[in-house]
DNA sequence: GTCTATAGACGGATAGAC
DNA sequence: GTCTATCCGTCTATAGAC
């Protein structure tokens, strides 16, 4: 209780945005959690909407300042070479991971991250997609440099496939524990099987798409 | 309006859950969307609690069964054999893919399951896990048997990251959007792209996991 | 089965004392 | 900056007429 009401009330509200949600999560929940009063949310923040928007870019805009960071040490050692897909992989999703191994604190932030990114709020949606599109344009420059054989659509897909592997990977043990017994406390461990499937997605056999026109129906197989 | 109210409160909850999510859905929306009063949904589900396992129930027991028929086939023709990875993934995944293409109240749907996976409301995690827990472990014994080199953990764990994949493929637009401009509107390709992304990741070379206690720090690269 | 009306609880926000 | 008290809107749910 020694940090000033400001930051117990955005540690609060994170902590209890992601075990309910942010609709389901009501002021009078965090104000209470962060031992302030009620009316600190609006005196510190404005609204509840603002607050949101503070609870993601405390940490995201941080983030996202790593990711171009390490993609700038790449490049600047790489000397105009392309880079290696397994490396523009690791810094983009090994800075979200490391996030949240490094502390409670973070994890909690990668899981809450993870599930908003589908989140259908609109000022949510609004608010990532300004959040991300600097990192978004670096990082689709080097992957189309480094993965030149790769459709360009292709590739986009590909990044969205792994995202949301990234999600799930950091969604914690709720959705996980349905399919088995699983140790989840080893970060490391979290790393390193992410990184094997993501880079074997990657770089998968590309597809043959037929165009939409000529194509006949397929998917019809195991009635 | 031919179909019923019970029928027509079910699309309407559907659509907007998806658009708004469970919690910012109201049954004034709902009813509304439906055309009908206010006082119906309670009349034919209880509560909107009851709504919500009515709208995931109708199309969830539907898809798993056909889960588990697709894989009974499989394992019919192969005669005890062990099933081909691609012939697993592709009808436990292609079986929701297929949903998502066959019109537009599938696609919804699946957009809806996507994101629900990682709900954090307590009454719906628990509704899924118990929906799941047939096909989960049908498909696991599947999965066991067909790559006895992957250990079990390790294969646990890149089924969770293809879930994590599958729901974003079919979360919709939004969040993909944000990576670039992209066509969505092809199921059919985009089923074929997501085999070989999932098929790429499952068989991707296994990482080495040094146990937790031995293991020397890592992913300090990329500062 | 469908409707109106309303109960009863809870939400975010704010005025104003300290 | 922090607090109490309260406004006012919206929510789910239900009682009871038709």
């Amino acid at each position: 209780m020694e940090i000033d009401t400001r930051s117990r009330i955005l540690d609060a509200a994170e902590n209890l945005f992601v075990e309910h949600g942010l609709d389901a999560t009501t002021m009078r929940m965090i104000t209470a959690d962060a031992k302030a009063n009620l009316a600190a949310v609006n005196y510190h923040f404005g609204s509840k909407e603002a607050l949101i928007e503070a609870v993601f870019r405390r940490r995201l805009t941080w983030l996202n300042e790593q990711r171009i960071a390490a993609l700038d040490a790449l490049e600047a050692e790489a000397q105009g070479a392309p880079l290696k897909p397994r490396q523009i992989v690791e810094s983009f999703f090994g800075v979200a991971i490391r996030l949240a191994a490094s502390s409670p604190s973070g994890k909690t932030f990668m899981r809450l991250l993870g599930r908003t990114y589908t989140e259908p709020t609109e000022f949510v949606r609004r608010f990532l997609a300004e959040e991300y599109a600097g990192v978004i344009a670096r990082y689709n420059a080097a992957f189309f440099k480094a993965l030149p054989d790769v459709p360009k659509e292709e590739f986009l897909w590909r990044f969205h496939f792994m995202m949301g592997a990234l999600s799930y990977a950091v969604s914690g043990t709720d959705a996980l524990r349905m399919l088995g017994p699983i140790d989840d406390s080893d970060p490391e461990a979290l790393y390193t099987r992410l990184m094997s499937f993501l880079i074997g997605g990657l770089r998968a056999p590309l597809p043959e798409i037929q165009s939409q026109a000529v194509r006949k129906p397929r998917v019809k197989r195991a009635a």
